[in-house]
DNA sequence: GCGAAAATGATAGACGCCTATCATTTTTGG
DNA sequence: CCAAAAATGATAGGCGTCTATCATTTTCGC
């Protein structure tokens, strides 16, 4: 039954050498004839020797040691990316991987540095952290990446930094495939699209905006951006003053937060003539909305997927397992019937 | 640094009974009385012990050994998933998995059944399978399922047997997704929609159909479905004599294989009034069609998350750490804008 | 061919868990 | 209260790797 792999020591044996001289080959220590290595090497090939992993950090006593750092205040996308590591968390610990998660202030690069260098003090392994355009934050990451420690960025990247990897969604992508949505719901007809943004200072937002303009153009039109600064009573004062000046508006796009309040103006449209409605991140919101015929799209980042990437990714930097592989997270877009099943977790709050 | 966590000396220790006790309450050996027993599993709780599952391995010389059967002859999706499994394969390794894939015979329940019952005795740890709705399977599943052996379905489910989970989608939600962007492409106009199937006996694209259909009604109609037994050619004669013979018709549907011939049929249609074109898998035929906007919509089954899910999956089983979660995977929306990137490796063929 | 340097061999202990054995203590029933 | 049964303790060996030490052999330069 339980065919046992090759070990070291087969393939000492195999080279014609002891398990010393094998083990100064595969762990680099130096000191081995190059006709020895070259044998060793050849045994290690031949047997398809791989190294157990489990046995050698069994043998260091290795513990995986990660933190992730997310912004604080709530946001439905943090808040359910907090949710997802903890859960992570606990099944990650049969790996002996202790990973925790903290909430750092939001848009403060300077706490977000200072708690970087601490966690660089503290013998961490790797860290996840929601990037922010920054010198402090960048300068951060280098001192970290110096000491050997993994960073990914998540959501947000820290351009010009020396992180091993980003994870998220390109928001260029992310807005022009709002605008081809738009292309389709309009069949060719003219029609004037509304794009509401939280501020247009934020990247992502205007990333995502400058997306949807390459796409839009022929008979699509854009009208003013409204600015709702992410909040719901904004956006939806925004959203009825854009309605009531301009008719001719036959979508909305929103590539912010506050949809909440975008909804609330859908809802006090008639259902049957409406403008096609297309917004960012399924949260519980937007899922009751889809599922009400009141929204079109919703256009979401993934937490589940990004969330287990950059676990899989911190591991294998801390294995040195290369480089990590990283094609981007596509934005996926959900319309009312392929919405993934609601998350039933009674939410207890409760934090380990 | 490196904190140490709590080991089952440790627990004894604390619960005051020797490691002996302890391992028995733990092992579930027996012959522990209720108060030791209990005096153990509140030290566990009070330590946060977890059982270090690589050491726990390692002592027992543990090798998983996972096989995945697909069927043979060319088909995009299982090729994909076929070079899924063997990249894995690779990097699972490392972590004392070892994973076979194989081919058996397409649609032969009783070539597949064989093949089981073979591995069942061969002493493997997990397999994945693709369905076929057979009482033979059925019966197979549950001759493994009694040795203990985690079995999970792929792409197809085998109803009525004892599968430790099913991975892929629900083609019925497949369906109905495809019909909700019809309607959202006609917005609000009439149209007819050309349904393209293999046959009308294969399960999954019934279901697709069935779904396709709950959807659209109002403005929307069916044309008569064509069935392309998913062969390119079949599929190019029978849409191009459906669009003689109706040129009220709007959409084309293709739920099964063989879209090469739908292409074909597309690119000679002048591209600025064609039919809304909605297919599945998103193979390379299908992504140049995408990125040359001959066709406007591919659903996908995600077989890199499907992969992913089943490995995890067989793992969790052999290691009996109850029940796997599975949420289903949903179908997955591209447009020309959210393309992932193109799989680029050079496939050197060269397995490690 | 000699001494120094380089390379190699041999081996032990640790990591945390599993399995097994045997001795000892405690509990139970009559 | 005693014998039998049940529970508990103590401990050894092994899994594959890493780290370290020390002894021995080979190679090299002159």
């Amino acid at each position: 039954m339980d065919r046992r792999l090759p070990t070291l020591t087969d393939v000492a044996r195999l080279a014609g050498v002891s398990y010393a001289t094998a083990d100064r080959v595969v762990n680099a220590r130096g000191g081995v004839a190059e006709k020895s290595a070259r044998r060793v090497r050849s045994a290690i090939e031949e047997l398809g020797y791989v190294r157990n992993l489990a046995a050698a950090n069994l043998s260091q006593g290795r513990l995986y040691r990660f933190s992730a750092l997310l912004p604080d205040g709530s946001n439905a996308l943090f808040d359910r990316m907090k949710a997802l590591f903890e859960t992570a968390a606990a099944s990650l610990l049969v790996d002996r991987v202790e990973l925790v998660v903290e909430s750092v202030a939001a848009f403060d690069p300077v706490a977000l540095t200072r708690r970087l260098l601490e966690l660089a003090e503290g013998g961490i392994d790797g860290v996840a952290i929601v990037g922010t355009d920054s010198v402090e934050v960048a300068e951060a990451i280098s001192a970290l990446a110096e000491r050997g420690i993994g960073v990914v960025t998540l959501v947000s990247d820290v351009p010009g930094s020396q992180r091993d990897a980003y994870v998220g969604i390109d928001n260029s992508v992310a807005g022009r495939t709002a605008g081809r949505l738009f292309r389709l719901a309009h069949a060719g007809r003219a029609g004037r699209i509304l794009p509401v943004i939280g501020a247009a200072s934020a990247r992502d937002h205007a990333e995502r905006l400058a997306g949807l303009s390459e796409i839009v153009g022929g008979t699509l039109s854009l009208a003013p951006v409204v600015e709702g600064r992410d909040r719901h009573d904004l956006v939806e004062a925004g959203i009825r003053s854009a309605l009531d000046a301009d008719s001719g508006i036959t979508a909305i796009y929103s590539a912010g937060a506050g949809n909440a309040g975008l909804i609330r103006v859908v809802e006090s449209l008639p259902p049957d003539d409406r403008p096609v409605v297309v917004l960012h991140e399924l949260d519980p919101h937007a899922r009751r909305a889809l599922e009400a015929e009141r929204i079109d799209i919703v256009i979401d980042q993934r937490p589940e997927e990004a969330v287990a990437r950059v676990l899989d990714g911190l591991r294998q930097l801390a294995d040195r397992r290369g480089p990590i592989a990283a094609d981007p997270i596509v934005p996926t877009i959900y319309v009312r019937e392929n919405l993934p099943p609601a998350d039933t977790e009674p939410e207890t709050g409760k934090i380990t």
